[in-house]
DNA sequence: GCCGATCATTTGAGGCCTCATCTATTGAGG
DNA sequence: CCTCAATAGATGAGGCCTCAAATGATCGGC
């Protein structure tokens, strides 16, 4: 039997009262990332056979179509660069992307999409975009521009408190 | 798109102008949760020689001093039952928790805190709790509570959105 | 030209996590 | 009783991820 979670049991809702306010916003925070995440990584896996990881990685070179350096993939996908070498050399054994050696700089790898790479994106893109919309879909256009606008300003409360 | 600004470099920040409200959101969403967890990984290892998971399943054992068998931890902690056993198993070893067989079933085993487990876990979760406080501090308890408000709604549009 | 600092990437050990599968136990019906 | 489905947990393969250390390339200053 499979051991996947159902229940609206978490984290967050099992805080005790006592747990004071800014404790509560991040399990809450972390509570809707990883329910999000679950549904999105269940949908890739179920539809597509692939991982979040593969996609997010493909999803950047999407974006950057003259490829990415590992360390530039690195640093966008917020991950360190022995992750990303190792992502990439899957990527490079199914014949979904490239790793090209730039003239400028024999430290470095480019890497690009391949011509599969990007079908195989795109194809995948359009379903999780659809289910994305559809896991907010119970925010107003309103609240999740609200939503966004907070996060924003997480951003950023977090970025500084930690430069400190 | 030039690469030469030093601007933040993250998933979200590099979205394209054409990608949607919702997965904008939902890039956003991701970043704060992963910019926040890095902090306190970074914060608990650097101070305490301890992980995320390991804190996370003491805190559900010390609102829980009765103890919590196997899969209600599975369920609060949001992960699998394969994952509780291993790091519950690392815990037996450091004697910060025990595994006790309940009476009544003899499938089932009851974790509970050992003193040195609650004492360790006493003096992390006040070290924990200042540094959220701090994460979050650069918004107002208004923009905190709003922001709470916002992620209850939100996930309760993923559950339903889940379980369509 | 050479030295040392720095940079891009890889490697390896170890922890976290999932899925699929397995064992042992429980409990409901015959 | 006995069978059988459901349940609690453990196990193993495989992917993701981090840190620390190593390799090789580049660059500034002498």
């Amino acid at each position: 039997m499979s051991d996947t979670i159902s229940e609206p049991v978490d984290r967050e809702s099992r805080a005790s009262r006592a747990d004071h306010e800014a404790l509560r916003l991040w399990l809450r925070l972390l509570t809707c990332t990883s329910l999000m995440e679950a549904s999105v990584r269940a949908e890739l896996r179920r539809d597509f056979d692939c991982t979040l990881p593969r996609f997010d990685l493909m999803a950047q070179l999407e974006r950057n179509p003259d490829g990415l350096r590992m360390g530039e993939l690195s640093k966008r996908l917020m991950v360190t660069g022995g992750n990303v070498t190792g992502i990439t050399d899957q990527l490079v054994k199914e014949g979904l992307v490239t790793r090209a050696a730039p003239p400028d700089d024999r430290r470095a790898f480019v890497v690009r999409l391949t011509p599969a790479g990007r079908r195989s994106f795109l194809r995948m893109a359009e379903s999780h975009e659809a289910w994305v919309v559809k896991l907010v879909s119970g925010l107003s256009a309103l609240e999740r521009r609200q939503l966004f606008d907070l996060l924003a300003k997480l951003k950023k409360s977090v970025t500084s408190a930690r430069d400190d």
